[in-house]
DNA sequence: GACTTTTAAATGTCTGACAAATGAAAATTA
DNA sequence: TAATTTTCATTTGTCAGACATTTAAAAGTC
């Protein structure tokens, strides 16, 4: 584990970048204990301070974990599903709001990926997503439901409708969609008569689901898509009109 | 933008957690500067030391940027797609190493999100994605070809069939799932004998693309998907085998 | 006006110190 | 002896101050 001292990068960045490369190709494993931050300070010839902001940023990717005290230190860490399902809903959701992803883009991508979890869910799914779904579908039929809390249970429903798949690197990779586009879809204001419709495909879903057919929850599927964008679109043209005036 | 002084974490993480928060909703816009490291200390309390490993947490998610000199200073990036994507990578190679993800499942995962992608690669592919695919087949077809460069062949082969779907967030997803089982991937020895039936298939999904026909990419991709799980469990099964020896 | 020098501001790095947590060893006590 | 308390060494967390380096703008020079 070296570094150049020619690279115009930061000591910092070039030490973290060393550890960072040491730990994903294998060489140091899971629960290891890195060297002590006045060791590592004399491995890389740097001063201490240096060599705490490499491990910050490492701790910042949930790389490693640091404990004070005797026998404490900085350790590899196991990144958990949970751990990288957070990073990924903060990521995502900064890359919709900053690079300008419209709604039409955003909901494609999440429902064509929702899609793709179907046939798994459809094969896996238990009795317990199933109470979830219908506990959510409740949820959403009471009257007077905030546009907030619609969208949370909006959001419980299709998270359990991906956990039915029982993948977890699908559930990981399809929360993190669906997750990252609640600020957009917080935009919406939900009328009576849309949730209606909303609730009309959910149920199907979850019968579908239920029934085992696949088929049914994709078509399902791309009618609360098609639908969601109609809704979205409306949205937009509703403001651009206001911002005309 | 506060922090708690109860908090049990460290301060450095709290102030990091303080300006990540005033970031995603938005108090601090893109390309804005943040104050310098001496006013931050000022306003936090803190030290200069722990202001900067708090900007080193920032900087290692690429939520910020930093500039010497006169009217440097630390600035919110604009996050890209490449560098959440190259994070994301970075994530899921070590979610699968790490918490022994079976080859099955992130087979099954990788191949649904890109048979979700097949409707809207059908839809928008152009000459380049069909040439950059018939190209990497015809590099793939080359004999004494290296285990090594036959995945990464593979790799960018089904990387353009992504893109060819012409939407940057299903991108951004899946072409992290994609090279994430590289890895896994590299384990596998792939015989003349599988290479020219994956290279059938691979022919398959490009004509089919070429042809608008979304159906046949789907029905291709499940038998890709399907021979290489076979593939995998093959390598698992040797594997066992030679360890019972 | 074009070029060079100076200067101020900011991050990057180093040194040395102390605080706080923590586990292990040593001392004390029942 | 066994249990408890105390001490101690180790390690991270924080602080303060200094200097190096980079950078753009201001000042000076031809």
């Amino acid at each position: 584990m070296k570094i150049n001292p020619n690279d115009a990068a930061d000591l910092s960045a070039q030490i973290a970048e060393a550890i960072r490369d040491a730990i994903i190709n294998g060489q140091l494993i899971v629960d290891e204990r890195l060297p002590s931050e006045a060791e590592l300070a004399e491995q890389f010839d740097v001063s201490r301070s240096t060599v705490r902001e490499a491990l910050k940023r490492l701790a910042a990717q949930s790389l490693i974990r640091t404990q004070r005290g005797s026998g404490g230190g900085a350790f590899v860490n196991r990144i958990s599903f949970e751990e990288a399902h957070g990073q990924q809903i903060t990521t995502s959701t900064l890359l919709l709001s900053m690079n300008a992803v419209s709604f039409d883009v955003a909901c494609d991508a999440r429902f064509a990926m929702e899609q793709a979890c179907a046939p798994f869910a459809a094969e896996h799914r238990n009795a317990d997503h199933l109470a979830t779904m219908r506990a959510e579908i409740h949820r959403q039929s009471q009257p007077g439901l905030s546009d907030e809390s619609w969208c949370a249970s909006d959001v419980a429903f299709h998270r359990a409708l991906v956990d039915a798949a029982d993948n977890p690197v699908l559930s990981y990779q399809l929360a993190g969609a669906v997750e990252a586009m609640q600020p957009l879809m917080n935009m919406i204001t939900f009328t009576a008569r849309s949730r209606e419709r909303i609730i009309e495909l959910h149920t199907d879903i979850t019968d579908a689901l239920e029934a085992h057919d696949s088929a049914s929850i994709e078509k399902s599927l791309i009618d609360l898509s098609t639908y969601t964008k109609t809704l979205g679109d409306d949205v937009i043209a509703a403001k651009q009109k206001a911002s005309q005036t």
